[in-house]
DNA sequence: TAGATTGTTAATCGATTAACAATC
DNA sequence: TAGATTGTTAATCGATTAACAATC
């Protein structure tokens, strides 16, 4: 779609939303402009490297003053896609599913949540957070109806594949994968893994190699 | 102290907890022998990359024959200190540290639950998971007695920077955090960052963008 | 032994940093 | 205008991939 477009790299792209949040303080705290290094000072990184991930979706700033806070941020959301109002799901309300159901970041970044799935019968028609948990066995209307851009997959690692499939197959073409599994999707999903016991692992290997990294 | 040792790159350490996860997995179906070729094409990475990550620590493998799955399985756990049985405390009983709490793989993976704490009266003393919630009045004679390594945050965000001082004053020298904002720390204590804000924001870009990537 | 596959060195590729002319 | 800071090119650095001798 857009041709001039060079591929911009898996690193920049996760380092975009840090930029988002640091820029959403600094004009919470109403901080009009900010130099690349001004920020690269706050944020623990180069100014040069700042310029370089900006001027991959354009040239925001301007020579001698630097970049206007409230334009930049709004230009890194509208590159996020923030403001598309994309609407999620979520399949599994059990405590994860629920820490997400009453996770305020969500709609203050855009995201509208639009339903919650499990198959308990304990659960489905309870309420959380003002969503009536709903059956998996109607989560194929749901979707042909309201038609979600993403799921978010907060189910036991055992149903996870099954899940996704189903999902995939729905039409759902981004799935945000809190289980601990790999998930194969088409080229034209994307999947977003976040996989806690790999954090914990990690963080063990840092600790258990402190001594290594000083 | 090791003073032999190169250091091993982040991209490498990072990687570590799928092999990890791959081999375990090999080791569940009674597979004993793997090739760095075979676990390449599972994992869809190159062979080489494999091989030279695990080279950074030792040479695991065999000529003519690969690697043993659980030796190596094992070996690649030692490195990420998962065998030191890691005494792990929970702060935030909300849905988050319930749902953590409940967490399975924790145990599997070496990690030892020993204590929960919050600050609402609501809580304190309520049972989760075979743990009494405690008060964050006592974090310091509890710390001081059960020296545990790591500390899981998963209170608001607001109270975030004032808890992790805390506990780094306490002598905690592994962090796992959730909260959605940077925590500094000294040199000598570790910080993974779970940042779902920016997990979600990452997946809304790749949607957004998708035609760009294919 | 012959075949397979490692460990490791060398080549390539890409990301980060530095430098500076352009320009506000 | 002079000073500041960008956008962008060039230099450096590091990570990934390829190649192959060593060896099981």
């Amino acid at each position: 779609m857009n041709n001039e477009s060079k591929k911009v790299s898996n690193e920049v792209i996760k380092r975009l939303p840090r930029y988002y949040r640091y820029l959403g303080e600094l004009l919470k705290n109403n901080i009009l402009r900010v130099s690349s290094k001004e920020l690269s000072e706050k944020m623990n990184v180069t100014a040069s490297q700042i310029r370089q991930d900006l001027n991959c979706f354009g040239g925001f700033g301007q020579q001698g003053y630097g970049y206007n806070v409230e334009s930049l941020y709004k230009a890194i959301g509208e590159i996020l896609g923030l403001y598309n109002g994309q609407k999620t799901i979520i399949i599994g309300a059990g405590y994860l599913g629920h820490a997400l159901a009453n996770y305020k970041s969500f709609e203050n970044r855009g995201f509208k949540l639009i339903g919650i799935f499990d198959t308990s019968p304990d659960k489905i028609g309870k309420s959380l957070n003002n969503h009536e948990i709903l059956s998996m066995e109607n989560i194929k209307a749901f979707v042909d109806k309201n038609k979600p851009d993403i799921a978010i997959l907060a189910v036991p690692k055992v149903a996870a594949p099954e899940v996704a499939q189903q999902l995939v197959n729905l039409g759902i073409k981004g799935l945000l994968n809190f289980c601990y599994t790999d998930i194969l999707v088409p080229d034209d999903v994307s999947v977003e893994n976040v996989h806690l016991s790999d954090s914990l692992m990690t963080l063990s290997y840092k600790i258990a190699n402190k001594n290594k990294h000083i």
